[in-house]
DNA sequence: CTGAAAGCGCTTACAG
DNA sequence: CTGAAAGCGCTTACAG
């Protein structure tokens, strides 16, 4: 049904061999031979199969990225920052949704393998992820975005989430509040056990009251966030701040706090983790954690393509860790004892 | 590097043919050549290629969809929910964000076909979209959803935007609304210039004041929306209550009002269109239309399927059109004059 | 039950 | 400047 390159070589008397060297730009084609084929091209506006192209070349131009959950805004933005930097470079972006589900993964990691992507953008591992480490060890050019593996020697861009925490924290203590409750992510995530940690680590220092009943492991499911908070305010001393593990989680955490009548801050404090686009609504005003989005993703896409292109010196892995910084908005306040 | 097909036909010393029956399931193989074919093939964790495949078959198992902006919560949700009904059925589902940008979406829409699509959903088509025109006369199955052409026969799956535009108004005037603004979206979008008629429509069928001042075109771009807030709101006798084409817009009518210091909806009531997830947090409670977004999504991927599959008669164009629903939150009450 | 051969739509040395 | 031929990794009649 459609052209194909043969077709042109035949309707313009020549072989495919010259037709493929025009529609690559290669030199050694007569001009006349050359615009013959050209105007041919965009007359019956013939697309040239670019798997088929792949066979032969083994590029796809095709970068796989997998996303944990794509209707959270941390990765539709980060999805859409990748996607435009990637066509820039001639790439085209397949975005796969896990939905946290690490068989999902698995399934779209292998569906993409089977279309051969010339590399993989991952924001969605879990620490220990078999799937994930197989992909690497075949050789496939691979970045891990916001989350990492446990295992040392991959490539990884994320956030600096120890000083991120300890930002939020001091952040914290300055406005007078010394128990706060935190709300974890799942800890099979690398960001789950590093703000976890992390927060322990900083509450002790910090002075802060410490103790496993502050501690609640949320989900990525809002009844579990909904059932944390409950706990954490039915606490015989509740806290006077929650630290959700995400902004996700932290917009949960108001939603109920605020569906249950309580003021924000003035009877709670919320601090969130990420600072989406949205924690700067007016109605949401989110105290929380920039991660630096945006300078993550374009440096993701950038390495990996480098990778790709073999610009990228590969001897040692590619480790970058971002810079949080604290955004200060009107969901914290003094606690009033 | 990895393995092919033919690595294991010599591995097994079997014929290609044999290990393509088997990775195939067809009958006609002795079970002992499969178990040993199966067996190694678990072994080397062995990948059909599938764009090799696909040469033959004509089948990608691999469907297009074009998305308008990823970020804004209707195409994400949309999108993760036919990701995971495609992925029921096989097949795999490839996403392109075009930011309302038709460069952009003919650059995706052209990727994609370079690859083979089996089928295209097209969530961002302008009203008069040459590119996606073409592929439908190419013969592409293809659904376009959320979104029509001004051509009459193509496949769609909308809202019934005239009587989701009905029941908006319908509820303002109940609370005593009799001058509305509306931020209508481009016009280029059937969406844009279907609301905006039927807004014109009913504003005179209810008696509303009417008149060209009363309407602003928004943009997708922040700026554009707050530009048009601002004007509604000086004008001599500003309305009661504005009207934003979708949620999106709503929630940035909502952001500047309140950063103006206006109370919501006694000073002023606010309604969207499109009923995204955030529209029933605590913190926004946006009155709004509810599309039907998961209906619309399920049944847009599943008669694509359909089509691809040949179970479904191709002889007249599927055209559904959604019924919308009022959803009545805090973003709107009486005026007080 | 199995294999040899052709072919899907391209690219790429090689030869002229 | 151009073409014939081989081959990328598969599938599929056809023959046995």
């Amino acid at each position: 049904m459609a052209f194909t390159l043969k077709d042109i070589a035949y309707l313009t008397g020549v072989s495919t061999a010259t037709v493929s060297r025009v529609l690559n730009g290669k030199p050694g084609v007569k001009p006349e031979t050359r615009d013959k084929i050209v105007k041919l091209i965009k007359e019956v506006d013939y697309m040239p199969d670019i798997t088929a192209r792949s066979m032969k070349t083994g590029k796809t131009y095709t970068i796989g990225m997998v996303v944990a959950d794509i209707t959270n805004p941390f990765y539709s933005e980060a999805a859409k920052t990748i996607e435009f930097q990637a066509r820039k470079h001639n790439y085209t972006l397949i975005v796969g949704n896990t939905g946290n589900n690490i068989d999902e993964e698995r399934t779209i990691i292998t569906a993409f393998q089977e279309r051969n992507v010339d590399g993989f953008l991952i924001a969605s591992s879990e620490l220990r992820d078999k799937k994930v480490e197989n992909v690497i060890r075949a050789g496939y050019p691979t970045i891990l975005y916001h989350r990492r593996l446990a295992q040392e020697r991959a490539n990884f861009i994320c956030c600096d989430e120890e000083k991120g925490v300890e930002l939020a924290l001091t952040h914290l203590k300055n406005l007078g509040h010394r128990r706060i409750g935190f709300i974890s992510g799942p800890r099979k995530f690398s960001t789950g056990v590093e703000r976890l940690r992390s927060f322990m680590a900083s509450s002790q220092e910090l002075g802060f009251d410490t103790g496993a009943f502050l501690i609640k492991e949320g989900g990525y499911e809002k009844s579990r966030t909904i059932k944390a908070v409950k706990e954490l305010l039915n606490l015989p001393e509740p806290p006077t701040a929650i630290f959700a593990a995400n902004d996700f989680m932290a917009l949960q955490v108001l939603d109920m706090v605020l569906e249950k009548g309580m003021r924000v801050p003035d009877e709670i404090s919320i601090i969130g983790f990420d600072d989406i686009p949205l924690a700067a609504h007016h109605s949401i005003q989110l105290t929380t954690i920039d991660v630096q989005l945006h300078t993550g993703a374009i440096t993701a896409i950038e390495k990996l393509i480098n990778i790709i292109d073999g610009l990228e010196n590969f001897s040692e892995p590619i480790q970058i860790l971002l810079e949080p910084k604290l955004k200060v908005r009107a969901s914290t306040g003094s606690p009033c004892y």
